[in-house]
DNA sequence: TCAATCCGTATC
DNA sequence: ATACGGATTGAC
């Protein structure tokens, strides 16, 4: 049924008149009369008989006979659903894209969808290359193995630096539909789907695939949509829309990158991609790939628990495979740095894009994107400059002439610098587009290409090119980046966010995996201090050593996903009766509240991995409750929030 | 004693 | 949400 109101999230029986005894097949769209009202509505299953002792009501109508909604996938939104704490129908509205009559009509469905799909096209991909490069990693070609045998295996995927990791992941998907099982696969965004598409269709064909992104209209979306629904195609790819996606006999899910926070749905209930697919490989008994260049500490938790299998390179491969890494050291010493050809340029760097623009290879500089950090730092030192009363971080606003303090507000009318006692301040962070000016007089003679987030490039050629990218938007170089530089790295470092670390190693790696092995003249220079764990990590190329590190703080700390936690925010009074309403797990912690905006405020709720399921079972029970009883203020409940702070 | 209104609960 | 039933209240 499709309202939002949580105490109706449940099945409702209703009569099949004679005439939908054909179309009213499970799975299809339905319109009934409820509580007077037409509402739309799912038909999930047929039976005889009615549990129900109250007169029941006949079908309205059924508005297509299409069974758009799968079994699987009804199993799947119930258990996501219940995950996070929401309804069915908000996660319904996430899984079944609207429906589109013309297309529907274009090609009508086949009366039994089992036939079987297309066979396999002759140019099946020779599964030589594929097990050669898949033997890189231990247990890799045994992993693909298991894919071709139709078995389920799960790993977590750790790439090597300079993967082409469309064709590995193609080469996975191709090896569950060779075995007549389907596939998904979801990616963070549309470059990566247009990589992933590229390899996929190189692999298996034009025609053995579809791909799903939020980029398409409605028609498209739909078609595509129905082409894996009706079992015409065997592999699904998109971005996170795609992680619903109905295919016969699942066999692989997969998902690259999940560090990404684009995997993150920004609709209720929230679902993350890889909960979804992880969940969705458990229902149906399906084989799962999770991969990246970084290991996030949830894909840790799956190695450490034993239930995925490592997909690692032996140290030797990634000695071969990856760049050299040079710290340079921090701000100060930059300072310092007689060669700085700039003030942000290092001479380590300066000398490093050098020779690889002389050796006839791009170079690729990272910086983060402007508006990260509205903090400011010494125009001579580039000591961040940091309130004298809290020590927070300060602004410069355009409302007034000196900087404020971001935490407490207090104004530094006369600031002078800790470290060399000077007065000016500026932004730290310049830009993607402002660091290329300043390159391209550091470099004379060298194009300047910048990629962020208006133009974002794909490819670069292998000549002499200066890249100046944000995190993301990192063009591939054709046979590589002869230097990849990292500025400005503590404007990542330092963001206020719990997860701060870990997501600026995976955006290193993300771009120092586009680098020439060492042994080809690759160098990344990361301007940041040798000694902290993520330029460790970037050093040693290790992400499962940063990773495990990752995990063992969160226990200590109990923070996800060693613990489970959710928030909910709403007014001060709202949120107090939803909690004392709440028959919470025993041991349930409450931390807050703290102000939210708009004069609400937002309590957070943590549990042990045990009662996580039983907390989404008492936070939907009691929002429930404040529905039924038609509270004037909404509570908003959230499993696993974005934003933890 | 009856009718108008309120409140709570179910919605097939 | 809306619709209904039982309880409650107020006027005769």
């Amino acid at each position: 049924m499709d309202v939002p109101l949580a105490h109706l999230d449940r099945p409702f029986d209703y009569l099949v008149p004679a005439d939908f005894a054909e179309s009213a097949v499970a799975g299809a769209r339905v319109r009934v009369r409820f509580a007077g009202q037409l509402v739309d509505g799912w038909l999930l299953e047929r039976v005889a008989e009615s549990g129900h002792d109250g007169r029941l009501m006949y079908l309205e109508r059924v508005v297509s006979a299409e069974p758009v909604l799968s079994p699987e996938v009804a199993r799947l939104a119930r258990a996501v659903a219940d995950r996070y704490a929401g309804n069915l129908a908000d996660v319904l509205r996430l899984a079944v894209p609207p429906r589109h009559a013309r297309v529907e009509k274009a090609t009508p469905a086949p009366p039994e969808p089992a036939t079987p799909p297309s066979p396999e096209p002759a140019a099946s991909p020779s599964p030589e290359p594929a097990a050669q490069a898949w033997g890189m990693y231990q247990a890799g070609s045994a992993f693909l193995r298991a894919l071709a045998d139709g078995r389920a295996p799960r790993a977590v995927w750790s790439a090597l630096p300079g993967e082409d990791w469309p064709t590995r992941v193609a080469e996975a998907l191709a090896s569950a539909a060779a075995a007549g099982r389907g596939a998904v696969a979801v990616v963070p965004d549309a470059r990566d789907l247009d990589r992933l598409d590229a390899a996929l269709t190189a692999a298996l064909g034009p025609d053995g695939h579809v791909a799903l992104s939020a980029a398409l209209g409605p028609a498209e979306r739909y078609r595509r949509f129905l082409a894996a629904r009706r079992g015409l195609v065997r592999v699904v790819i998109g971005t996170r829309a795609a992680m619903f996606a109905p295919v016969d006999r699942l066999g692989l899910v997969v998902l690259w990158d999940d560090g990404d926070d684009l995997h993150h749905e920004p609709r209720a209930p929230y679902p993350h991609a890889r909960e979804v697919l992880l969940t969705r490989a458990r229902l149906a008994d399906a084989g799962v790939l999770v991969g990246g260049y970084a290991r996030t500490a949830e894909a840790q938790l799956l190695v450490e628990t034993g239930w995925a299998h490592e997909l690692a390179p032996a140290r030797a491969t990634v000695r071969a495979r990856a760049p050299e890494v040079l710290p340079v050291g921090d701000d100060t010493q930059l300072a310092r740095d007689q060669g700085a050809a700039t003030a942000r340029l290092p001479s380590v760097a300066w000398q490093a894009a050098r020779s690889a623009l002389r050796a006839g290879a791009p170079v690729l500089v990272q910086v983060p994107r402007r508006g990260y950090l509205p903090s400011v730092s010494c125009i001579q030192c580039h000591t961040p400059a940091r309130c004298a009363h809290c020590a927070g971080p300060l602004e410069l606003s355009s409302a007034r002439s000196a900087p404020g303090c971001r935490w407490c507000g207090r104004v530094a009318a006369a600031y002078s610098c800790p470290g060399c006692g000077g007065r000016r301040l500026r932004a730290a962070v310049f830009g993607a587009r402002r660091t290329a000016e300043e390159l391209g007089r550091a470099f004379p003679g060298v194009p300047v290409r910048t990629s962020g987030r208006d133009e974002v490039l794909t490819v670069v050629p292998a000549e002499p090119a200066l890249v100046v990218t944000t995190p993301g938007a990192e063009p591939v170089a054709d046979q590589g980046y002869g230097a990849v530089l990292l500025l400005d790295t503590w404007a990542l470092l330092t963001r206020a966010d719990l997860r701060a670390a870990e997501e600026t190693l995976r955006r290193w790696l993300a771009a120092a995996a586009l680098a020439r092995p060492a042994g080809a003249g690759g160098r990344v220079v990361v301007v940041a201090d040798g000694a902290i764990p993520p330029v460790q990590a970037l050093l040693r190329w290790d992400p499962a050593w940063y990773a495990a590190r990752e995990l063992d703080e969160r226990r200590e700390l109990g923070f996800p996903p060693a613990a489970r936690m959710a928030s909910a925010t709403g007014t001060p009074a709202a949120v107090a009766e939803l909690l004392a309403a709440a028959r919470l797990p025993e041991g349930t912690q409450l931390l807050g509240p703290v102000p939210a905006d708009a004069g609400h405020e937002r309590m957070l709720l943590r549990v042990g991995r045990a009662d996580a399921a039983a907390l989404a079972a008492a936070l939907h029970e009691a929002v429930a409750v404040r529905t039924a009883r038609k509270a004037a203020e909404p509570v908003r409940v959230q499993v696993d929030p974005a934003q933890l702070i």
